[in-house]
DNA sequence: CCAATTTACGAACGTTCGTACTATTATAAC
DNA sequence: GTTATAATAGTACGAACGTTCGTAAATTGG
């Protein structure tokens, strides 16, 4: 037999597999819209088959979540961290963070945003799980902000919180348009906005950059 | 028998009381959870009395769309209009509009914000009748936003667009942080928000407010 | 008050939902 | 290669889905 290098056992890369169009229904038709027979017929497996790999529906939403992060993290993330800290990285996260929403792998848009809005008023585990994920990207953010104060590319006055607050309404809004209204323009006033706000909370006093 | 002053024939005002539960259940659950036999539940009637009213889930879904834009129109637009044209007026509009998605009568918030979600990549009636509607109110931030120019309470050179996009962010984003995370500073950091936006768009000579 | 019409109900349709069980096949370890 | 185990399929279930139909009750207009 074949083994690939990642010697993945045959349960395990279906699962990949199974989670992989998961994510993809989610993004289109949101969680409530990710059915076990749906999920099947797009895999072409029997009902039964796919719901033993995960033991019931929550499970299966949950790890989708957590695939969606997962992909999150590789994509939109991890790739930024290479750029320099400071105002590069806060728009190489930014400017990710928008490719992510018209990946191909996802034809309906971050599948997080859409899974928010749907269950921010419905406690239990999915919502506890959406918190957290949303909880662990706004600290990342935040991050990013408080390392482009230290470069000196923001003013020290700046507000970690409320920058990255407005950060993540401009990535709600610009979803929102394209992904509704069919603005093809969303994505260079998304960039406008993002200029401005940087530009907003510029150093007052010209201090060069440091570190 | 007893005429009301509305003079409404039974049929509509039932019709009206259904809708208004039909709102709040899409407030809270979205448009997917608002089934036929949730909403007889919640109504007290029977699904196949309700259905009548409708015709189709379809029609019910649009004519919850409908119900949800006239009280914005009511709770939202309307009260604003009746504020000075422009700042005083876009605070207005901004200010009701989260007070709407607050409001005790949305337990879930605002239910077009969470259609919105769910049917942005489902094409059909239900899309566009979401579209026209926030076409529609896009189109009051916009006039208002021209009228606070024209007061000179903004730069000639503002993009009504480009504002009422970035308005229409901290919204959503607003929306997003107290539902999803429990932010209760949401607001008052959507107000710093929009401070700093109308301060961006402050007119750069100061010329005085006219008319 | 009566007749016409509107409004609501109850029962049943076929379908899909999530889930439980059993059986069968494919894989992994020895 | 044989055996233990993991993975998938098959079947069936009760419940809920949207919808249809025939009928009873309530409301309306004359």
């Amino acid at each position: 037999m074949k083994k690939g290098i990642t010697a993945l056992r045959k349960g395990k890369q279906t699962r990949a597999a199974i989670l992989d169009k998961a994510v993809a229904i989610t993004s289109r038709l949101g969680l409530d819209g990710l059915t076990i027979g749906s999920l099947a017929q797009a895999t072409g497996m029997s009902k039964s088959g796919l719901f033993a790999h995960f033991g019931s529906r929550e499970e299966l939403l949950l790890a989708t979540l957590d695939h969606g992060a997962q992909l999150f993290t590789d994509v939109v993330i991890a790739p930024a961290l290479r750029a320099q800290r400071g105002a590069p990285r806060l728009r190489a996260l930014f400017g990710n963070w928008l490719d992510w929403t018209e990946s191909s792998a996802l034809p309906g848009g971050c599948p997080m945003i859409g899974a928010a809005a749907e269950y921010d008023d419905r406690p239990g585990p999915v919502r506890d799980r959406l918190r957290f994920g949303q909880g662990q990207w706004i600290g990342v953010l935040r991050k990013a902000i408080r390392l482009a104060i230290e470069t000196g590319e923001l003013d020290p006055a700046t507000d970690p919180a409320q920058l990255a607050f407005e950060m993540f309404g401009i990535a709600l809004v610009t979803h929102h348009h394209r992904r509704l209204l069919g603005d093809a323009g969303a994505r260079q006033r998304a960039l406008t906005a993002l200029d401005r706000l940087i530009a907003a909370n510029a150093p007052r006093s010209p201090a060069r950059a440091a570190a």
